[in-house]
DNA sequence: TCGCCGGTTGTTATCGTTACCAAGCAACGG
DNA sequence: CCGTTGCTTGGTAACGATAACAACCGGCGA
């Protein structure tokens, strides 16, 4: 047997098995290093050979080996790993929409995990994607545990940006929801309209965006010189069924509130059910109901079709990625961060929804 | 210099950069073979010598290069690429986790990328995650372009699953919500209760998705031996406020439809307000406006909740994404698909809320 | 004519990891 | 007492790509 043979062989066998620079080599009758020479912009290789390489890369359906060209010195591996808590909510995803808009425009991809609110999934994720050789980390952080993992030291010298939640302790580039100025100002409209009793339907208050809502409901409290009441506050409903089980009971009550604000998405909708649930049966009846006045976090789909007088806080989870993106590329490519980390709270709007 | 002062240079350096087994092996001292033997499981090392290693792979902060490991012959990059037409889009999100929650059953990792329904870039992705040496794709392809990308000679020897949409002349495992028989049942209901001027609003017929629903929405005329009315289909509403327009439009013919099956959730929103604002200035003149029933492809929030008479195909995204990412695993871990391409075409339920 | 230059091509060594082989050593049976 | 076995450990080579260097070529000025 020959080595032609083994040549004829090899390139046979290709056909379902990744081709390297030496097979291209082989097929163009150049050398491996004229083919790395001719894909990465062919300077100094005549043109004649070039498209003798080129042939053979479309012969072969050669794809260059990246995870082999990290490997070598000063190369870098293109990718970023994005940390999400769930990345079937939709918030999340325009957000991750926004994180890949701006990596594909920097000619990274992203490696994406779920960490469904785990610190310890999280921390694995964490370690897996610096393990791969990620540039750079984008972390919407669990709410739970502390943030050990993503103490700098861990990190194999990887930059890390927070998106959507701050972690005590780990003093990195931070992109938030301006959730106080949020929550505050669509308080505040519910007491301009004169409203007093205005119940709270909102995360456990150990979620970070869960506190700083609750905070800006209180805020908005006190700028008219109230306090809130403390027996409208429902915590720690996860989904629309829960929170409309919170809501139906708050109507229960003697005196039930005349205005609820959702701290979020599923807290908002599950509100709005228990109101028109109770309306229904009300007519049902014969009797009438109060109108209960509503206002949430966050927008959702279809919003505007909702059968109540409905106003939302309302942001750009894509504007929150893309920014999230931007600052981290500037810690790959720009200087090397020379100041403290920073805090970005980007801007929200309230919207009339009638 | 003596190269004990290297080494203690070099490990003071490694607070940033990522140390090697190499470095490992120096700080444990032992071989860098001993190194990866116990990261590896350990089998045939002693205790303390494995006790020294973990303890310098902690000080170092070490995390094995996968880039490298990939490299060596009968390795496993543990990556699977993703390609989505739209990531913010609710349901591939829902989709995507889907996707990720069996992938990380599996020990992978998904790379996802955002193909904006362009074919060009999704050839783009498709060829960088090929260089990447990802072990399988999984791809819900652009409605543009022939499938010429995703033949399988290009895939490198990657087994492709493609999700939600077929493609014309790729012969792969393909995972698909059954559009026929949803829009059939649907359509079939509304027939059932006696209607016969039913109005469909839905996408071009370019669109996979599209054209399938409206299939079935005619096969449903005809199994009653009836055929659709071509003057009251309306196809092309990307929008809810295209849509709304669209049935105002048909509202407003001498004779309007009695139904109307929205072929996707977009389409049925906007069905439905057209409805209820027609009604409104009706109620407003004193006059009487008829009922018109609704039935529409895809849930959406508050679908239980509107004020109409509505039946919602049901269907299970999450499903859609699980599946797609198991038949992939079958083709990465099983046997090396003997038979030809499966086409699984998941149920779906019609609902009826009212 | 000789030596140098720039353009072109190939050879070598290396990135981090680990399969394979070889060597060292203690225990054990004959 | 010696050969064998099994456990433990380390050296070497290779995965794929490419910087760095070396080698070669034709052309040009001295």
């Amino acid at each position: 047997m020959t080595s032609e043979d083994i040549a004829g062989g090899r390139a046979a066998a290709r056909r379902s098995v990744n081709p390297t620079v030496h097979d291209v080599a082989l097929e163009a009758g150049v050398s491996p290093m004229t083919v790395s020479r001719v894909l990465s912009g062919g300077k100094n290789v005549r043109t004649e050979l070039q498209d003798k390489v080129w042939r053979a890369v479309e012969t072969l359906g050669y794809h260059r080996n990246e995870n082999a060209r990290s490997l070598r010195p000063g190369h870098r591996s293109g990718l970023v790993g994005v940390t999400i808590t769930n990345i079937a909510n939709p918030y999340y995803a325009e957000m991750l929409r926004g994180v890949e808009e701006i990596a594909s425009a920097n000619g990274r991809r992203i490696l994406v995990g779920n960490s469904n609110e785990d610190a310890d999934l999280e921390r694995q994720l964490v370690a897996d994607f610096i393990g791969r050789r990620v540039e750079g980390l984008i972390v919407v952080p669990s709410s739970t545990g502390d943030g050990a993992h993503l103490q700098g030291e861990r990190l194999g010298g990887a930059p890390l940006v927070l998106a959507s939640r701050a972690v005590a302790g780990v003093d990195v580039d931070t992109v938030l929801i301006d959730d106080v100025a949020g929550a505050r100002a669509a308080t505040a409209r519910l007491l301009a309209e004169g409203h007093r009793r205005i119940a709270f339907l909102g995360n456990r208050s150990s979620v970070f965006t869960g506190r700083r809502r609750l905070d800006g409901f209180t805020l908005a409290h006190h700028d008219v010189g109230v306090e809130p009441l403390a027996d409208l506050i429902r915590l720690g409903q996860q989904d629309v069924g829960a929170a409309e089980h919170a809501m139906a009971d708050l109507l229960d009550l003697p005196q039930p509130p005349t205005a609820v604000f959702g701290a979020n998405n599923r807290n908002t909708v599950g509100a709005i059910r228990a109101i028109v649930a109770r309306r229904r049966s009300a007519d049902a009846a014969g009797a009438t109901s109060a109108e209960i006045r509503v206002a949430g976090f966050d927008s959702f789909d279809f919003a505007d079709i909702a059968p109540v007088r409905l106003s939302v806080v309302d942001h750009d989870a894509g504007d929150l990625g893309r920014r999230a993106a931007a600052m981290l590329f500037e810690h790959l490519d720009g200087a090397p961060a020379a100041g403290s980390a920073r805090v970005v709270e980007l801007p929200v709007t309230l919207r009339d929804l009638f």
